[in-house]
DNA sequence: TGACAACTGATACTAGGTCTCACTACACTG
DNA sequence: CAGTGTAGTGAGACCTAGTATCAGTTGTCA
């Protein structure tokens, strides 16, 4: 079953309707590099060669909303604070993003919880969320020889 | 010395002028309550009982972008994604916020230096920041019986 | 096949912030 | 203490990333 096919699957198990408009905004995340802003979708739904009409603005925005709460897509914060969006399968995760070439790596092992988990202790506060991002440089990034593929 | 006097002296010693829209965005920046917004700072600037006349929306972020620059200031980002800014005197350390009553505890120690060294080698990333932010309940929250008071 | 709710998209609006540019006021120089 | 050049100011336009409104459309199910 393909990537899209999955995710309609998930939509219509929440009752929401799978409709013309939300199919080319998920045409449109699918076609995305590693991450993306919902302007990216949205000129994407009207890039030329497509013969579908492009999508309202709201509903890009309503459409990448539904899916970051169906699990779907994942929110990154990049260190010059935008946000961006990217598909993602699993729950609470976190970002190691390589600033130079855009690419981007999840991680849940190697985890935070042990830290936090202390943390709650020593201030008493009980915490129930947190956020990380991590930046860096990737391996190809720093290979001087050749040039690195720009992921985004 | 006071506050305001140490931030005076790093804005001279840094080159600056100190000018009277300056000094009128320090004063309301010190009023604050624990954490607030750029217009919190504006609309203080134009509280009826100030005598001063208030400063113009591109000086106070002006002043608020050099006051980070400086590290007087340090940013928090809430849950909700909102960017909110703080006094700070060190440099780079943590927060965690209640969600509740708006207080924030900043923490360096405890630090995810370890880790964020551990995921450098398993990825082979050249890490050179990271961005963290917990969130949760202050123990007075916690408590049933007494209201807790407001922070912001 | 119709009814009805879910969805759409044009458009206005918001928050948070930057840019431009003519004007002002610091702070040093003599 | 006056003169001068540059840093800083503020009105306002503009920008990005969204949300709200609402009349019209479409998907679903009886
Ligand atoms: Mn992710
Ligand atoms: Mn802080
Ligand atoms: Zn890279
Ligand atoms: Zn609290």
């Amino acid at each position: 079953m393909s990537d899209i096919d999955l995710i309609i699957q998930r939509l219509e198990l929440r009752g929401h309707r799978v409709t013309q408009s939300r199919r080319r905004v998920l045409d449109a995340v699918l076609a995305q590099p590693a991450h993306f802003t919902v302007d990216d979708v949205l000129r994407a739904t009207r890039a030329p060669r497509r013969r579908q009409p492009p999508v309202g603005r709201a509903t890009a925005f309503r459409t990448i909303r539904l899916l970051l709460d169906l699990n779907v897509l994942c929110r990154i914060l990049l260190d010059d604070g935008t946000l961006h969006y990217r598909l993602s399968t699993r729950g609470h995760h976190h970002h190691l993003v390589c600033r130079d070439c855009g690419r981007v790596e999840d991680f849940t092992q190697c985890d935070v919880e042990p830290l936090v988990r202390e943390l709650a202790e020593a201030m008493e506060y009980d915490i129930d969320a947190h956020w990380l991002e991590v930046y860096g440089r990737c391996r190809a990034c720093r290979q001087p020889t050749k040039e690195p593929a720009r992921v985004r």
